[in-house]
DNA sequence: TAGCTGAGTTCGAAAATCGAACGCAAGGGA
DNA sequence: TCCCTTGCGTTCGATTTTCGAACTCAGCTA
């Protein structure tokens, strides 16, 4: 099976993994969540070659992860790329890896940008938890049962 | 800037991004965190090429993800890969992955597995929360702010 | 001695990525 | 009107990755 073929898996987690898991992918929704919208920008602030910056817009296009949304300046009209509702279900998968790396890539603290909750100041952090209990689960805690 | 340098900057979300947006390596933790540790069923069940089945092991034995473990099968000593607390520690981001692709990839509620706590049975889910009052936030509940 | 098996390594072909140049449409200024 | 700039791509030849099939090697087993 070549790579493209866990995009149409009947796995609800190696499908999600196939399409962030291509080069740039997870990049570029990090600079989107931090505010980039336009390709110049993605282009400038990434270095990312013009080309795969297209094709890499144009999959999460497709997959409805994001809208190309019009917009006026000087006058003109031009596209930015905004997150979907659906892409912006995506800040816990972001939010997962920054939490791994702030325990286990962050020798000496450096972070480029903070993170508050508007409404009470506090830090951010992804877990997972039981939706009957509301425990945080670990990988131990959890139990795989294959399907049929 | 190349896609490598990512892996170096003073980034808490981009580093780990960055390992993980590497073609096969979320595929590949998937295939781990379901139980398969050796190289010819990592080969078998994802179809990867050998060569880059090593690269990839190898990468994250680098980044202390996993590692090799000798064991014992019909008197021979061979080794197998296995995660460390710091791959572990990789689950919520699996799971963020999964909770997506749940929502919004799975138009036939079809799952190639089911996962369930331990304790009590319930499903898995993963979250964002706030540190301190412990609000589940989305994207609009966090402030970001650049440091320097 | 020869064969099998798990775990890679090697290597030529194919695919993905890169960087630099080109295209193009919509202003703005002369 | 003509030329220049800007944002957003597209094209293309060179480089890097990935692929797939064959090869290697060590330790059993027959």
């Amino acid at each position: 099976m070549p790579y493209s073929n866990f995009a149409s898996m009947p796995c609800t987690l190696s499908r999600p993994a196939a399409l962030l898991g291509e080069r740039w992918t997870l990049l570029l929704l990090r600079q989107i969540f931090l505010g980039t919208r336009r390709f110049e920008d993605f282009q400038a602030t990434m270095d990312i070659s013009r080309s795969v910056l297209t094709d890499r817009l144009n999959v999460l296009l497709q997959e409805n992860v994001l809208k190309r949304v019009p917009y006026h300046e000087d006058g003109r009209t031009r596209h930015e790329y905004r997150l979907t509702e659906k892409g912006r279900d995506l800040y816990p998968v972001l939010m997962a890896l920054r939490t791994w790396g702030e325990k286990w890539m962050a020798p000496d603290e450096e972070e480029s940008f903070h993170l508050h909750h508007r409404d009470c100041g506090g830090g951010v952090r992804a877990k997972v938890e039981c939706t009957e209990c509301a425990a945080e689960l670990t990988a131990r805690d959890v139990q795989v049962t294959a399907r049929q």
